[in-house]
DNA sequence: ATAGTATAGTGTACAATCAACACTATGTCA
DNA sequence: TGACATAGTGTTGATTGTACACTATACTAT
């Protein structure tokens, strides 16, 4: 079933840079692309986009096709066009990040065999097309909307320590922030609940649990606030 | 000259969201269609994307075209690939928003006997297509922007008072702000230079000039900063 | 000329936030 | 039981946010 077009068009693709986290670093999930161009490159999911399927459904539905994850937190983040990206012909692509709990989702890899792994952010392997600069543009997003609206909700399990949440801006932020300052800042939000118990984490130390006050933390991820610390 | 794909492909445009500041308002320069669509209706300025060109390179080339600006800041803003959003045929659009001065640019129609015209943003007509969603998302992003970017050099005279800087914030945020407070703000910031003349501006009123030290300001737009007032 | 009007310009005081910094208590492991 | 790793906690000084009122000057209309 072919189509002709008065003029040409360039194709169409969605990629997703998928963020999670765990207890050592920011991780990105990719895939391994099985046919040329860059077979055996580590890459995006992706594909292209149907005639008949949004944006956001067509990348939903490659995360899914490719990678086994089904609901995430998803967001545009930029649409890249340089003519020469794709080797084959012109490909547009509107890229999106997503963010995932890592223990929510066990990746399986496509079915057509291709890979698909977690890696750290800061130490992924060149990847195929402009996908360097993607993930590096999503990276940066997510410094930035750091910045001004919460992200832990998507990122952290249900119960979670303040330890956990540290580290999940350390990560994101790429530096390290004062304990009490942090402390201060996040309880001054009133995004927390303290669930009062104490469990013993990954580490096998005792800390106190929280959880987000979901009615506060969407109403911070609405007007968001300025988190510099 | 057409051309024949294995699947159906969406069409691929560029919109231009122009904004400008005058004494009173906020503006949106828009154009008039001639054609159906919608003809007769107001709409952003924009086009299909030829196969061979750059997303940027193609709305500057539109912006060119249908209003006669040649060099501006361009930024894009987000795709919008809705089903169903132009009822010819399924269109992939990438949205870009412009900040012009005013003085710098007399807008003349397209060769195609459109008209070109500004408008105040809180007033618009309704648009053709989704534009309104689009206008909307362009407003409320420059309203973000302005939170962490220094936005003044792109839509102000060379030279210029406070108050039209604060004019400028006023328009963009929709809100009074203190005069006192916003001179203490500006000024701190360091990103402007004393011309020390006193002139009359349009109002016939004398007032301190200043212009932007463009390495400051360059730097504060680089590196962000912390807007509120 | 003069009275009325519109605008520019200026400072203070209180509250909130930022940023820097060190020690104790407790559980873990060898 | 000793060494080690982590959780938890408060204060102080500097900076920034915010609320608020009056004078001086230029222009306008009579």
């Amino acid at each position: 079933m072919s189509v002709t077009y008065e003029y040409p068009r360039p194709a169409l693709t969605v990629d997703c840079v998928v963020f999670g986290l765990d207890a050592e670093d920011l991780k990105v999930l990719l895939i391994q692309r099985g046919i040329e161009p860059f077979a055996g490159r580590w890459a995006l999911p992706g594909g292209f986009v149907r005639v008949d399927e949004s944006l956001e459904d067509a990348a939903r539905r490659e995360l899914r096709e490719e990678t086994g994850i089904g609901e995430v937190f998803l967001e545009q983040l930029y649409t890249i066009g340089t003519p020469g990206r794709d080797p084959r012909e012109r490909v547009v692509t509107v890229a999106y990040y997503a963010l995932v709990k890592l223990s929510d989702h066990t990746i399986r890899a496509a079915t057509d065999a291709r890979n698909a792994a977690w890696f750290a952010v800061d130490d992924a392997p060149p990847l195929a097309f402009d996908h360097d600069r993607i993930l590096a543009m999503a990276h940066e997003r997510l410094r930035g909307k750091v910045r001004y609206r919460p992200i832990g909700f998507e990122l952290l399990p249900p119960k979670f320590t303040l330890r956990q949440l540290q580290h999940l801006y350390e990560a994101v932020l790429d530096r390290t922030l004062d304990k009490r300052n942090f402390r201060k800042k996040i309880i001054r939000m009133g995004i927390l609940v303290d669930l009062d118990e104490i469990e013993t984490d990954v580490a096998h130390r005792a800390a106190r649990l929280y959880s987000f006050d979901k009615k506060k933390y969407d109403r911070m991820t609405r007007q968001g606030f300025n988190f510099e610390i």
